[in-house]
DNA sequence: AAAGAGTCCAACCGCGACCAG
DNA sequence: CCTGGTCGCGGTTGGACTCTT
């Protein structure tokens, strides 16, 4: 199975041509080694941004989106690629139950992982599992946890107020506001050592029953 | 060996948030 | 404040690959 991505680096002729239709001349499905080269260039010059002018100038007939994901799925340094170990197949089991279908936070947890792998990952083995598990330990009553609560529960008065608010105070700049909120600092759990950590575990047994 | 079913993953799509002008 | 451009996210799809019959 892990074999398999080495094969999907050649470019099937028949993509090529699918893509080379789609719309007005822009290039889509799976990319080439060359789209790749020419897009890691213009990424080493301009910088991870402007994904728009990086299409444009790298000479791609992509949309800057497409260049975005491509970068952030596969291009990008520092990209684990297949081989998710045990461990980090536990933590992602632990941070869906606590975060939801937030990948791209959970991703932030896994270094190297990206929100769609995680994502593809969950859809074709995870939820599988975990919804087998779940049908044998049903019946399991709900238990309390004061800090998981406390944090779920400020996040939702976060965003009720956000959404009440809308953009209040003009451009919004983050930090700003009386509650400072950062999701992502908040489920920033590096700084914790593994001790620290031992809520979540406690948490998702607790659920497990 | 061939056909059909199932699995996996890269890429696309639509939407909302953010930000500069 | 409004608007258009851009970005990031989560859901979905298409097709290559693998397994089963």
């Amino acid at each position: 199975m892990d074999d398999h991505e080495s094969v999907k680096e050649e470019v099937n002729p028949a993509v090529m041509l699918k893509n080379q239709s789609a719309e007005k001349g822009a290039n889509r499905g799976s990319w080439t080694d060359e789209e790749d080269r020419k897009l890691a260039e213009a990424i080493e010059i301009y910088g991870p941004k402007r994904w728009k002018t990086i299409a444009s100038k790298a000479g791609l007939k992509r949309c800057g989106k497409s260049c975005r994901l491509r970068w952030m799925n596969y291009l990008r340094p520092n990209i684990k690629r297949g081989n998710i170990s045990d461990q980090e197949e536990d933590l992602i089991v632990r941070l869906h139950k606590l975060l939801g279908n937030r990948w791209s936070l959970i991703a932030g947890r896994l270094p190297g992982r990206t929100d769609n792998e995680i994502k593809n990952y969950w859809n074709s083995h995870l939820s599988k599992k975990v919804h087998q598990k779940e049908k044998q330990s049903k019946g399991t009553a709900e238990m309390g946890c004061s800090r998981i609560r406390k944090k779920r529960k400020a996040m939702k008065e976060v965003k009720a107020d956000r959404t009440r608010e809308g953009n209040s105070s003009s451009g919004g700049a983050p930090g700003d506001s009386k509650l400072s909120f950062d999701v992502d600092d908040f489920f920033d759990f590096s700084n914790e050592d593994p001790m620290t950590l031992e809520w979540i575990s406690k948490f998702t047994e607790m659920d497990d029953g």
